[in-house]
Order: C-alpha cells, then sequence, then structure tokens
RNA sequence: GGCCUGUUGGUUCAGUUGGUUAGAACGCCGCCCUGUCACGGCGGAGGUCACGAGUUCGAGUCUCGUACAGGUCGCCA
C-alpha cells in the first residue's frame, strides 16, 4: 500500500544530513538498500543519489505501529523518514560520509512498495548487459551508474560555463535535415506532406554550424545530438552527443588555444588531474610510422620500426617484393616475449590475419640467446643481426614483423601494439596524455567508390604548400585539419574550412562531383558563400568518449543513460518496432522486406 | 555480412574422461534476536541446464543449426 507525501518535505537528500545540526529533526525520502532487523530494532539504509544514510527503528521512538511498519520494509521500497540526526549509538562506519551520524526515526510512511528486483542494486554489478538494459531504469539506480550519469551532467554544465565566458554562443541547428549520402548512413525520416521524400537526422551539425559563421556569429558552441546508421563499438552507438564548435577569423592555434584550454579545465574540475598544456602535436605521417595509428596511445613505446632497408635483398620473397612504392616490411618490439610458446605466437598470427594481413613473421629471441624465427631458412646471420640491432632486441624479446601494403602493416602492427600493450599492463590509467594528430591526408583512395573521397569533409582546406600536387598527386596532399587524440582515443576533431570558391570547386572536381550534384547537395552551403564568408574552423567532440576517459568506462553505454545494444535496438522499450498500417499510409510508404530463406 | 566468446534457480558462478538425486554464494520466504552496517542463528522454497535437431545404452557436458548478448573486422566523410 503506498501513502501519499502529503505535509511532509524533504529537508535533505541523505548525504547532505551530515549538513544538518545534531539532534535536528530532518526528513529524508529515497529507496531501502538494505534492511537489518535485529528484532527489536531494525536498520535501514536509505538511498538516493547521494548516498547512503542509515534509518534506526526503535519502538521506544517509533511507537508500536511504526516499528511494525518498518518491519514491513523491503528492498527498493520508497519510504520517507522524519526523525532526528543523531551519533551513532554503535561503532561509526568509515566507508560512508555519513558513517557516524544515523536517523532515529519517528515517524515512517512508505511511498511506494516494491518486488523484488530481478537483479540486485548494487555497486560493481556482475549482472550480464541484456538484464541491465532490459531494466535500465534499476541499472541507473546503482552508486556507479549514478556517478556516470552526474558526471556528464557536470561536464556539460562545465563545457557550457567554460565556452559562455569565451564569447561562444550556444544556437541550435535542425535535426531534420536534408540528407547528404557522402559518410556516413543517414537515419532517414519520412515526410507526410511531401511523399516520398525524406529528411535525414544529422550525422553532425556540421554545415549548419558553417552557415551561422557566415550569418556573423563568430563563435558557436552546441551539444548536439548526432545519429548515424552505422554498426555499433563499445566506444559507438548510432546515437550520441558532440560538443560542436566553430569559430570565425581564426586559424589552427586559435582553435587549439581554446580547446586545450577547455580541456585542462574539464580534467580539473571533474578529477582534479592537472593536464599540461600546449598539448603534443605530431603529424599524421609519424603517428602512422610510430604508432601504426592516426590516435595513438603514448603511454607507452614499443613503437613500428621500418625494416624495408634492410630486407630488400633478402631472399626471403614475403619481404623483398614488399619493399616497393606504397608497401613497406616493419616490426615491432615486444620486449620480454621472446620465451612466448608456438601456440600462443600461432595466436598472434591469427589476431594479424583478422586485420588483413596474410601472416606473421617473428623473431623471437630467448632468454638464453638462442633465435627461433619463422623465416630463418631465408635469411643470413648477419642480415638478421641488422634487424635485431634496428628493433634494439635483447635476449628475452620478441620481433614481430609484417609486409605489403603500408596501410595494412599499419593497421596489423598498429592492433598487434595496443593488444600486447594492454596484456603487458604496459597502459597506465592515471595517466592521460593529449595530443593533438596534424596534417592528415585529404583525401582518402575508395577502392569501392573507385575514386578520392574527403578523408575528413569535402570542406576541409588543404595546405597550401601541397595544393600544387592536387592534380598530379592527389593522395599526397595534406589537409589543415587536426584530432584531439587522448591515450589512443579519438576525441575530437576538426579543420580549417575552405572559404574560397575556386578551392571549393577544386575539391568537389577531384572528389568526382559534377557541378550540378555538389550544387544539388550542398548548394545553400555553396550560395551562402557567395556572399561574403570569413575564414572559419571548428572542432567536435564525441562528448559521450570524452566521458568514458573521466569516470573510466569501458563500454559508451556506461555513459548513456538509455543506451542500445549491437543491433542498435533497445531492450528496454523494444525499439525499433512496427508501426499500424495506417501511419504507413498516411506516410506513402510501402514495406517490401525481402523474403526470408527457409 | 565475416570471425571470436558466452547462455546452468531471481543474480553471479562451479559442474571432472559423457554416468545415477545438477551444487555454492548472494537474493527471496518464515521463525528467533536491542547496535547492526556484507548483521547473526535456525528452517524453507526455487532449475524442462537458452531453443531445436543429432551422436550415444545414457548429454548440462560431444556435433550441427537457431535465437539472444558481448567483443571485433568490414563500415563509421
Amino acid at each position: 500500500m503506498s501513502e501519499s507525501m502529503r505535509g511532509l518535505k524533504r529537508t535533505h537528500r541523505c548525504a547532505e544530513v551530515v549538513d544538518a545540526p545534531l539532534n535536528s529533526e530532518v526528513t529524508v525520502m529515497g529507496w531501502a538498500q538494505r534492511r537489518r532487523n535485529l528484532g527489536a530494532l531494525i536498520f535501514v539504509d536509505l538511498r538516493d543519489r547521494s548516498g547512503l544514510l542509515q534509518i534506526v527503528f526503535d519502538e521506544n521512538t517509533i511507537g508500536k505501529e511504526g516499528f511494525e511498519k518498518a518491519s514491513t520494509i523491503r528492498s527498493e521500497y520508497v519510504i520517507a523518514v522524519v526523525g532526528k540526526v543523531v551519533k551513532r549509538g554503535g561503532a561509526v562506519n568509515p566507508n560512508l560520509k555519513t558513517g557516524e551520524l544515523e536517523i532515529a526515526a519517528e515517524s515512517l510512511r512508505i511511498l511506494s512498495e516494491s518486488e523484488t528486483p530481478p537483479f540486485q542494486i548494487e555497486e560493481n554489478s556482475q549482472t550480464r548487459d541484456e538484464l541491465r538494459l532490459k531494466y535500465r531504469y534499476l541499472d541507473l539506480r546503482r552508486p556507479d551508474m549514478q556517478r556516470n550519469i552526474i558526471m556528464k551532467s557536470k561536464v556539460m554544465g562545465l563545457v557550457r560555463s567554460f565556452m559562455a565566458k569565451e564569447g561562444f554562443l550556444e544556437i541550435e541547428t535542425p535535426m531534420l535535415m536534408k540528407s547528404t549520402p557522402e559518410g556516413a548512413r543517414d537515419y532517414l525520416v519520412p515526410s507526410r506532406i511531401h511523399p516520398g521524400s525524406f529528411y535525414a537526422l544529422p550525422q553532425s551539425p556540421q554545415l549548419y554550424k558553417q552557415l551561422l559563421m557566415c550569418s556573423g556569429f563568430d563563435r558557436y558552441i552546441q551539444i548536439a545530438r548526432c545519429f548515424r546508421d552505422e554498426d555499433l563499438r563499445a566506444d559507438r552507438q548510432p546515437e550520441f552527443t558532440q560538443i560542436d564548435m566553430e569559430l570565425s577569423f581564426v586559424d589552427e592555434e586559435d582553435v587549439m588555444d581554446v580547446n586545450e584550454r577547455l580541456l585542462k579545465y574539464i580534467f580539473k574540475e571533474t578529477i582534479g588531474v592537472d593536464v599540461q598544456i600546449p598539448f603534443k602535436r605530431m603529424p599524421w605521417q609519424e603517428a602512422m610510422d610510430r604508432f601504426g595509428s592516426d590516435k595513438p596511445d603514448t603511454r607507452f613505446g614499443m613503437e613500428l620500426h621500418d625494416i624495408s632497408d634492410l630486407v630488400k635483398d633478402c631472399g626471403f620473397s614475403v619481404f623483398s617484393s614488399a619493399v616497393t612504392k606504397g608497401s613497406s616490411v616493419r616490426a615491432i618490439n615486444v620486449e620480454g616475449k621472446g620465451d612466448l610458446g608456438r601456440k600462443q605466437i600461432d595466436k598472434l598470427v591469427e589476431f594479424a590475419k583478422g586485420y588483413g594481413a596474410k601472416g606473421l613473421a617473428y623473431l623471437q629471441i630467448k632468454s638464453d640467446g638462442t633465435r627461433k624465427c619463422s623465416f630463418a631458412k631465408f635469411m643470413k646471420d648477419e642480415e638478421l643481426d641488422a634487424i635485431i640491432d634496428r628493433m634494439e632486441a635483447k635476449p628475452g624479446d620478441l620481433i614481430l614483423i609484417a609486409a605489403g601494403k603500408n596501410k595494412m602493416v599499419w593497421d596489423v602492427l598498429g592492433a598487434l601494439r595496443l593488444e600486447m600493450g594492454k596484456e603487458m599492463g604496459l597502459m597506465d590509467p592515471d595517466q592521460y596524455n593529449f595530443l593533438w594528430v596534424t596534417e592528415f591526408p585529404l583525401l582518402e583512395w575508395s577502392d569501392e567508390e573507385n575514386r578520392y573521397m574527403a578523408m575528413h569533409h569535402p570542406f576541409t582546406m588543404p595546405m597550401e604548400e601541397d595544393w600544387g600536387m592536387i592534380d598530379t598527386d592527389p593522395g599526397a596532399v595534406r589537409a589543415r585539419a587536426y584530432d584531439i587524440v587522448l591515450n589512443g582515443t579519438e576525441l575530437g576533431g576538426g579543420s580549417i574550412r575552405i572559404h574560397q570558391d575556386d578551392i571549393q570547386e577544386k575539391m568537389f572536381e577531384v572528389l568526382g562531383f559534377t557541378k550540378e550534384r555538389a550544387h544539388e547537395q550542398f548548394g545553400f552551403l555553396l550560395d551562402a558563400f557567395r556572399y561574403g564568408v570569413p575564414p572559419h574552423a571548428g572542432l567536435a567532440y564525441g562528448l559521450d568518449r570524452l566521458v568514458m576517459h573521466i569516470v573510466h568506462a569501458d563500454s559508451i553505454r556506461d555513459v548513456i543513460a538509455f543506451p542500445k545494444v549491437k543491433d542498435a535496438s533497445d531492450l528496454m522499450s523494444g525499439a525499433p518496432g512496427e508501426v499500424d498500417e495506417k501511419q504507413l499510409k498516411e506516410l506513402s510508404i510501402k514495406v517490401d522486406l525481402p523474403e526470408k530463406e527457409e
């Protein structure tokens, strides 16, 4: 039976009772975390978002009726207690903020009873995700989830206050916009008024924020929901939140400066970490060469080394044939793993194959100094010596070598490096290595589309000194783009935008857009640029990933209140679901499902 | 779409070379208990071992398929 809270007003959250004077009367409300019934004395741990507070029910204080009511309290009952703040009669509980206090209950109302929850509401729950997500509203009661969600709210507040002080304006952009097939798959929304036409949900407010610069707003920020209809990952959800910004009359230095100070501020105010600014910077080429990744985790070494020159004339054709333009032979030295068994090595080879390698060569230098090498019979001893020398390997080390197209070699060794680094515990969770990765390639060749695609987006400014190569060697042109990387995660990225007609036109040409198609898709932006466009630049963060780092979450789901699972469905609400025939008819939509194979 | 992993009372797990009645902890229910805080004591309920097929005298255990979940490659301008 539920009682009303009429006449009662909550005076404190549970943990806030430490601020109430001793022997004062308080009214607290929350969920019963635990009850300990000692017969003539009942303890209840009351929980709300602030923490836990012990309530003590004694028949002498609360009376017979109240005491009997207290004995019916079960897990997750919602109760209101009026009582006196007193020092604990027994031992203090050093694990609780309120551990020296308790509330001597004078009256009790049971505001809501609860069925036994499907899993225990407790910190560090081991309950499987499936169940947690089905009962997300219960999962969110757990203290670690509460901390994450509260932290995210705090980060958003810090961003807003910092950026407001820096002169940024928060401006909303449409959620219903025009579909642009470049890039990620759009979520489409059918139009009722225009049968057969569709809106798209934004993948990012990119075009609108550039238009806002054209309109003279100067400095824009938005905490913007974004949608991408692509497959999920541990750090990827189909809907997520960006901290999106754009600035006029600036260059790279201005954007980096304000963002370094923003991140320093956030990390200080949330977890008290002093981030050193300015951040290190690393050109994309260097990041790939040294770490095999455009988002390197620089907390540990195990860097890649190019050994192409050492093996270009060797007898092992897998190596020698890979020494051409665009291909190479590279290696990492996994220190201390020289004594791995055959099975473990085979596992690494399989791992490498998952990233497109045909195989993985290895050279083990066992602790006793003997060598075991998968390609020894093709090599002279002095050639092996040269490799060991280049890799600075010593007894007990393991050299892993990949050969082939640069992109594959980087992918394979970059992934192996991270895998081994994780396994060997080389990543200090308390270290925050921020890094700007700069000078990205402007274009990326797509085998699928058989044309160059914009690596960032088609409005990214090329580097002036490379622009001359745009016709002769488009792949070598670098962009004025920058990513902000933290411990191997891409937190955000941005670029200087093109604001010159002729460069923009050339970009579309290189990307294979006809004038008509460019105009059809981006006409409103190109039109706007005809009426006076300020030089501008911007950046967008993945807010969820940022918060993941701040709270040390392994999954992006742990920082989103109502996330979706791997197949993009919501286990709690059942979305997506079928809709009424009537709704479809209004939208002039017929569903044509592929026939199921038997 | 590919690959890997998992699915056993409400929850988390154990379950040997395939063998007789599938165990534990927590939770839940009842009784006792005035200083507990992972309260304690006594007693109890609760499982077609995800689903389907197969191998076998016999399957929680082996094989195949399906479903669901997790990770990952492709994908994510």
